[in-house]
DNA sequence: CGGGAGCTTGATGGACCTCAATCCCTGTGG
DNA sequence: CCACAGGGATTGAGGTCCATCAAGCTCCCG
């Protein structure tokens, strides 16, 4: 999947067969496109939500802050992840989205999303499952936080980064770039950055897996999964077979 | 909200206005009530999906299991929330379900389901608005475990269950019922049974939150809303002004 | 050459876990 | 009525995991 070039549709493609006319308003919908720089903010936690967004490219996190000022990341959407849905469904986004590289987003105004909803509710449907996806990645994460060691959390963490990097053909063999800096996986995994440090070091002298110069290298695959008792987040295609009434094939 | 009669469709009907058809559908899906024992399970990880439930009366949670017996619970639906939605979605559930009282549900075939987003897309759309709420808890519920001290992690824990029950009216003042043990609270928040209770004592004898007979007594909840870094998750109204075609309006 | 961002390492302390009792309450059977 | 068992709550002692503090290090860039 080349990230520039409908990566919504192709997600979706996976669920629903869509209509020409799906198609088009999908591709409508997604020609506003916006640079944002590498730091910045996306959506920013408790803005009145009149707008989400459509990662095309580059590399995003989800976050929330504390007032102590420690900070809880919550995802890192890969290309043709829906970002800020929450801030129009829920009337203000209940955390904040930041591009961790230079990125390139589609804007959707909310007015355009209750079009979807009303005109094709299939690609409403489309949407629940893509977010159901999403909830499963973030069960999994739940529960790495809360009972796995500081160790099986990181290797956790570069196998499923890894697998979901698989499925849209940005990796190597058993390597994948990460633009991600210690910080930012210590607020993943709920760790202090030094520990975080000691942790890699461990998988390294371990020969299990090595993280430097942004590159990750997975060197013993089985022995990793054994240690996070890592099991694949299923992506399979799911309910390919949704039938459509005639109503709706036609509308819009 | 009584729990037995029609839970979900009032939750459904704060995000969209239902025609006549849709609420038949929806009544017709709550037909054949199941009794589930205190202690069985509801939805077993891994089965594969072709069905999934709503809970009407009782309590429940979601949980997963680690190969090393330690167990994460996800979260603790409420009478109208969907249960094993995802083992229909995605093929198989990525975790499990019990019943921690006796509850009755409702059985929903998959093919119900598909059922519903070919006839009925808007009610597919409300179903998205409801799992995106239950997403957010989750995300609260990440960061309680990622980023708040143990003492922290209590106090948002009991701040949230009051507010989640008494908006459905299960709460009498500062106080409401709640059948958790201190194991289950541990492996809800990642903490040990052992200190669950020292943090419970902790908060007791300061005043501000008493847990005793499955009663739970909230003396002070600036103070522990202030301890907790709390915000009320907003189940605001959202959408309300979904504008819906002719054509889903007569379908059906 | 200097500065900064990010990585690495050591030392120390604290938060939380584990092990091990004891206690309380409730239900059950004699 | 009492003995007993069992689930759950409570408390103490000791150890471990991980955070915090404090330096140095490396690399890149000006």
């Amino acid at each position: 999947m080349r990230p520039e070039e409908n990566c919504l549709q192709r997600k979706i493609g996976a669920f629903v067969r869509l209509s020409e006319p799906e198609r088009l308003f999908l591709d409508k919908l997604q020609t506003s496109r916006l640079r944002v720089e590498r730091g910045q903010e996306i959506v920013h936690e408790g803005q009145a939500g009149q707008v989400a967004y459509i990662l095309q490219a580059g590399w995003a996190c989800s976050f929330k802050l504390l007032p102590d000022g420690g900070r809880q990341i919550i995802a890192f959407p890969v290309p043709g992840d829906l970002i800020g849905l929450r801030s129009i469904l829920l009337r203000t986004s209940d955390h904040s989205f930041s591009a961790l590289t230079d990125v390139i987003v589609t804007r959707i105004e909310a007015a355009e999303l209750r079009k979807m909803f009303a005109e094709f509710p299939y690609l409403g449907t489309a949407i629940l499952w893509l977010t159901s996806r999403d909830e499963a990645m973030l069960v999994e994460h739940l529960v790495s936080i809360g009972r796995r060691s500081a160790l099986a959390r990181t290797a956790h963490f570069l196998l499923e980064l890894y697998d979901r990097l698989r499925l849209v053909g940005l990796t190597k063999g058993n390597e994948y770039e990460c633009p991600l800096n210690q910080y930012q996986i210590g607020d993943t995994l709920g760790l202090s950055t030094i520990h975080v440090n000691r942790m890699l070091r461990q998988l390294r002298t371990r020969k299990l897996a090595t993280f430097r110069n942004r590159q990750v290298v997975l060197h013993d695959i089985d022995a990793l999964q054994a240690l996070a008792s890592y099991t694949i987040v299923d992506g399979e295609p799911l309910l390919p077979e949704i039938e459509r009434s005639q109503a709706t094939l036609a509308g819009g």
